[in-house]
DNA sequence: AGTAACACGTGAGAC
DNA sequence: TGTCTCACGTGTTAC
């Protein structure tokens, strides 16, 4: 339900039109087809601010996440060649054979390279919705980019979590006098494995603490 | 002071070496070179747990952060070619000329196109240090975990921000509008004229509040 | 003039 | 056997 097979990443990177017969005319119209414009041609991509100083060279990248795109794991949905038809039915070629091989696996190795190449920029235009702040446009720079952004979403995990660590045990902590002030105020009523710790913190508020082997549901109840 | 620019990321990826003088003589020697022998060349990146069930195609990958690795960014530090001293002596080439251009910009372009696979690959590198799970060692599959573990970052410093605002908040400021958030995490247990309050603090902790028209004792049980 | 970036086809190697 | 991934050189386009 989550992942259709079509619309994977729609007009997000080159992606190839499925390219009829010719087989090495040297591409020249296959190569401003797709989206070979080069002159900002996406919509809006994420939160981007445009930075249109020196970024002139981007590629589309317009879509949101691709499902998973594996669906290009498929050896090949329309692959025209295969000993069948010889694209070139002019020039019998009675002569000697074109090479060492006649022509059997390098058409179909063209087309697995070119799905090869999509699938790798529909994880280019992936990785490119995920990181927000992307520099430039060219693969190098989403690239470092990519890495320092998980860098610094680390750093701020670990700070994060942290001071989440200290702030929620410094009520507990002896020593931390920010707090409740004095030390002994805090009263323990230990139950087998399990204790409850309570603190009054002002005059109407109190902190509660269960620590217990397994982790249970804290449920409090008036008495 | 911290970033030194000699060692970016050593035997890190093919990197093509110096690569002397035969311009197309078919890349043979300068294939195996580098690091391309594709099995295991790397020693250890980060916590990689090894995967070898169908991991057997993997590029080198194995130092740290490149410092930036852009130092790759000036133009060319050793360009052999440049309209001197012809590469085949043998052969004069008597009769026409070999195309359109002698043999101008073609040399350079493919140096230029060799630092730019290598700026690339750096990239990848320090990319692929910085994502601790990768399932496989090919460069889509990089993409897609650094990509996932963007998410998965993400999603984390949210949730981690987002309880360390409510255990900051805990303090039960009346006006402070920050304190209700989503205001749906506070459980009232009104009994009467008194109300218990009860917000969860971390995972252990609790915070608890009763308000009451006279003072009372508060008193609590496990249930 | 000239650099930078891209897609393409192709040979090669590892499963 | 075929499939997959990669590096390479080349043509092209946009600055």
């Amino acid at each position: 339900m989550d992942d259709e097979l079509l619309s994977p990443c729609s007009s997000c990177f080159p992606v190839s039109p499925p390219f009829g017969q010719f087989e090495h005319q040297h591409h020249q119209f296959i190569e401003f087809a797709p989206a070979r414009s080069r002159s900002n041609g996406f919509s809006e991509t994420s939160s981007v601010p445009a930075k249109s100083e020196d970024a002139g060279d981007l590629w589309p990248a317009g879509s949101l996440l691709s499902p998973d795109s594996d669906l290009s794991e498929l050896p090949a949905p329309s692959l025209p060649a295969s000993t069948e038809s010889t694209p070139r039915p002019a020039a019998k070629r009675r002569g000697r054979k074109p090479g060492p091989r006649p022509e059997g696996p390098t058409v179909s190795h063209v087309e697995a390279e070119r799905q090869r190449r999509d699938k790798l920029n529909r994880r280019f235009c992936d990785l490119r919705a995920a990181v927000p702040t992307v520099s430039r446009m060219d693969k190098a720079s989403l690239l470092a980019d990519a890495a320092a952004y998980i860098a610094e979403l680390r750093a701020g995990v670990a700070r994060l979590e942290d001071e989440s660590k200290q702030a929620a045990a410094a009520r507990w902590d002896t020593r931390s006098a920010s707090l409740g002030g004095g030390g002994g105020s805090i009263q323990h009523f230990p139950a087998g494995d399990e204790t409850l710790e309570v603190r009054m913190v002002g005059r109407d508020a109190a902190a509660v603490r269960v620590t217990t082997a397994a982790g249970s549901a804290l449920t409090l109840r008036r008495a």
